[in-house]
DNA sequence: GCAGAAATTTAGGTTAGCATAAATTTCGGA
DNA sequence: TCCGAAATTTATGCTAACCTAAATTTCTGC
């Protein structure tokens, strides 16, 4: 009836193990068993003997008690799932009039499940897009993935003036603030002032509205921007 | 990070070992172990301990050496999921231009991992329709399924005059062998001669073509057909 | 009505992926 | 430099879902 093999050829598991280290990896040190943990909601010992099966299998370099970096294959895997996510995502709030908050969960069970070809189609029948809803590249099928050049917001200064272009996707309660607010990939605003100690920051977007927002450092760190034009000073 | 429990609450196997017994079931008797196994690609003993777990929950009736049957929720999963699973053809062919042969594999796959809202924007998106793109009905949202009053080929005698409703979807190469002959759900014919002991059946559309075929009768038990017409004799 | 065949269940074993508790290693601070 | 806290791994155990081999029950033919 079923193979219950996945089209992946790695389990459901394996591949959100790969997601999870891959973007603990992004801030340049290897990926460390707590964080990967906290990350996946299970407890450490856990993660500690999947990556040593991970390890086995050639998908991660694991150094014992220092953390795990993905080895070639593991990378063009993680990247692969990543493609499927974001393309799942973009299907499901393009075609399926899914809110921008609520595909995260639909795509991330999907993920596992849907075959390449089911994946190129959703591409084919989207026309190619480049950035899926929330502004995050879409890895190519070969696996490239065009790295922005954007900064989280807490790393504007005061004066600045930004687009913005990505908005991290964990939390729906949080798009749906953001969305309540017009903070969509694609507006413009400039940085009014920061309150010192992780305070939150003041914007005021550029164009019609011209509306002023105070965003919490929090928030401001899931929000990533393209510097438009930097102040003088 | 995910949360590895199925839309349903049901495992994936479970789901799987649900719908076999529904289908085995259909022919009025309960549905035996080993056809349950056949029917699975998996051994009997473990389609005995798995019984026996379905049975502690509730989904199935089971008589120890006599077979089992769906209880009133088991049977309401079992329609719930070949709902999710006829959506997902359907939409797959419909919109995701598949082959009529080759949407049962994906959505086998997908039919664990779909949530409800996913299917039901997937029936708005397709208008509601109420028969997949083999011809079998899609059961309602609230669990009733039309039975269709259509008899396999082999059941029709000569000279009668029918019209082919719905093909069974196992197996992609009989499919496309199937589609090779124009044998789809809409087309009519009659069943011009029989041979004796499962022997193959003659059969000629009506209308343009008028063509002839031959059809074996193993392809024929899974041709069900409407009678049109019926001899006199 | 009974013997042997067929179907089914029980017994015992495997693997993946989780858990908790205990041991070990690393690291920061005095 | 050394000690204790924090992070990590090891040890051990669980469950779901599969397997094969052996025991059991049902069915069939004579």
């Amino acid at each position: 009836m079923s193979l219950t093999v996945q089209p992946s050829g790695l389990s459901p598991s394996t591949e959100d193990y790969l997601k999870a280290i891959y973007r603990l990896e992004l801030d340049g040190s290897p990926a460390q068993t707590s964080a990967i943990a906290e990350q996946m909601g299970i407890a450490p010992p856990s993660v500690s003997g999947m990556l040593k099966r991970l390890s086995e299998v050639g998908l991660v370099e694991h150094v014992p008690y220092h953390g795990v970096t993905l080895t070639r294959i593991g990378h063009q895997a993680a990247v692969h799932v990543i493609r499927r996510h974001r393309v799942l995502e973009t299907y499901l709030a393009t075609k399926l009039g899914y809110d921008w908050d609520s595909v995260h969960e639909e795509a991330e069970r999907l993920e596992h499940a849907a075959s390449d070809e089911l994946i190129e189609r959703m591409v084919m029948a989207l026309g190619n897009p480049q950035y899926h809803p929330h502004g995050a590249p879409i890895p190519t099928k070969e696996g490239l993935m065009e790295t922005p050049e954007c900064v989280p917001l807490t790393d504007i200064g005061v004066g600045e003036l930004v687009e913005l272009r990505m908005v991290s996707d964990k939390d729906p309660e949080r798009l749906r603030y953001l969305s309540s607010l017009e903070l969509k990939p694609g507006v413009s605003f400039e940085v009014l002032s920061r309150q010192p100690f992780r305070g939150p920051i003041n914007i005021r977007f550029v164009g019609m509205s011209g509306q002023e927002h105070v965003i919490g450092f929090e928030l401001a760190r899931s929000l990533f921007c393209d510097v438009l034009e930097k102040t003088a000073g």
